[in-house]
DNA sequence: GCTTGGACCTGATTGC
DNA sequence: TGCAATCAGGTCCAAG
C-alpha cells in the first residue's frame, strides 16, 4: 500500500470496537500512502491529504490483499469472507480487505500535525527490541509497584506491544513466577526479563506470528511460533525442562500458564 | 494514583 | 444432535 494511491473505500458498516471516521470513504479517497508505520500493536497510514489512519487488530482482525495486475504483489484469498468490514480499492486493483468477526479492532483518523497527541499511543511505554527498553529500564518502571509482574508486562504504558501469549511465554524463559510481585523484580530477576522477552519477541517474529485459531498473514498464512509455545495453552503438559506439571490461573480476567516449579 | 474486573463481540470447543 | 456454558490473541473505563 505504500506509495499507492486509495482509489476508493469500501465501508460496510458504521463501527468497529468504535465507530468508524465521519464521512470516513471521502476523506480517504484518492489519498496516497506515504508512508506505512507500526507502534506497538497499532498501524498507521500517513496519508497525504495530513492525516494519519490508525488501524488496531484488536484480537481477531485480519488484512488479506487480492487481485492486481498479473506480476503485482497478489495473494489470492478464499473469495468473500463473512465479516469484511472495510475494504480499500488500491491504485493498481489490488484490494485490501479488513475482517473481523469480533470487532475488537478499530480504524480512526487524525492530524498528522498533532500525531503526537493521539491519546492511544501518547502514554506507550519502549518497545522490546527498542534502545529504551532494557533490564535497567525495568529496574526503575517496577520499583515500588504491587501488581503482579504479569499485569506489569501486559500493561501497555510500561512496555509496549507484548500480548496475553508473549508474557507467559517470556517470564517462563525468566524463570519468574507470574504472581511473583513487579517491586520484587529488579535486580537480577529485570536482568534475565529483560532478554528474554527480547528473545520471545525476536523468534515470534521470525516465526510469522502464532496462530491460535484464526491469525493469519495477508496471503492467510498462519504464523508457526505456536508449535514452540513453552507453556501458553499447555496446562496438564509436563514442563519441557523440569517435567512438572503446566498449570494455568487466571489473572486480571487473563489466563496465565506457568511451571511452578521452574518459576519463582 | 494504582489496580482490578467488567464490557465490548462472535465463533469454536466442551460438557451435559 | 442440540443446547448452554466457557473461553479466546486487546483495550478502555468505572469502581474499589
Amino acid at each position: 500500500m505504500e506509495g499507492r494511491r486509495i482509489l476508493r473505500l469500501e465501508q460496510r458498516r458504521a463501527d468497529l470496537r468504535f465507530p468508524l471516521p465521519d464521512r470516513f470513504a471521502e476523506r480517504v479517497a484518492n489519498a496516497r500512502i506515504d508512508r506505512l508505520a507500526r507502534q506497538a500493536k497499532f498501524l498507521a497510514a500517513y496519508l497525504s491529504t495530513g492525516e494519519v489512519l490508525v488501524m488496531h487488530l484488536g484480537m481477531t482482525g485480519r488484512f488479506t490483499i487480492a487481485g492486481g495486475q498479473p506480476g503485482s504483489f497478489h495473494h489470492t484469498t478464499g473469495g468473500a469472507l463473512a465479516h469484511d468490514h472495510v475494504v480499500f480499492h488500491m491504485e493498481g486493483g489490488e484490494t485490501v480487505t479488513y475482517n473481523d468477526p469480533r470487532r475488537f479492532g478499530f480504524m480512526e483518523l487524525w492530524p498528522a500535525e498533532h500525531f503526537g497527541a493521539y491519546p492511544r499511543l501518547k502514554d506507550l511505554g519502549p518497545e522490546p527490541l527498542s534502545n529504551g527498553f532494557s533490564a535497567a529500564y525495568l529496574d526503575r518502571a517496577l520499583a515500588g509497584k504491587a501488581a503482579p509482574i504479569k499485569a506489569a508486562l501486559l500493561d501497555q504504558s510500561i512496555i509496549a506491544g507484548l500480548g496475553n501469549i508473549y508474557v507467559c511465554e517470556a517470564l517462563y524463559r525468566a524463570g519468574i513466577s507470574p504472581k511473583r510481585l513487579s517491586r520484587s523484580v529488579p535486580g537480577q530477576r529485570a536482568a534475565r526479563l529483560a532478554p528474554a522477552v527480547n528473545a520471545i519477541i525476536a523468534e515470534a517474529i521470525a516465526a510469522g506470528g502464532s496462530s491460535i485459531s484464526d491469525f493469519a498473514a495477508t496471503d492467510g498464512a498462519l504464523g508457526y511460533f505456536q508449535h514452540r509455545f513453552d507453556v501458553y495453552d499447555r496446562e496438564g503438559e509436563p514442563c519441557k525442562h523440569c517435567g512438572s506439571i503446566v498449570k494455568r490461573i487466571v489473572q486480571s480476567g487473563r489466563s496465565t500458564f506457568y511451571c511452578p516449579a521452574c518459576q519463582r
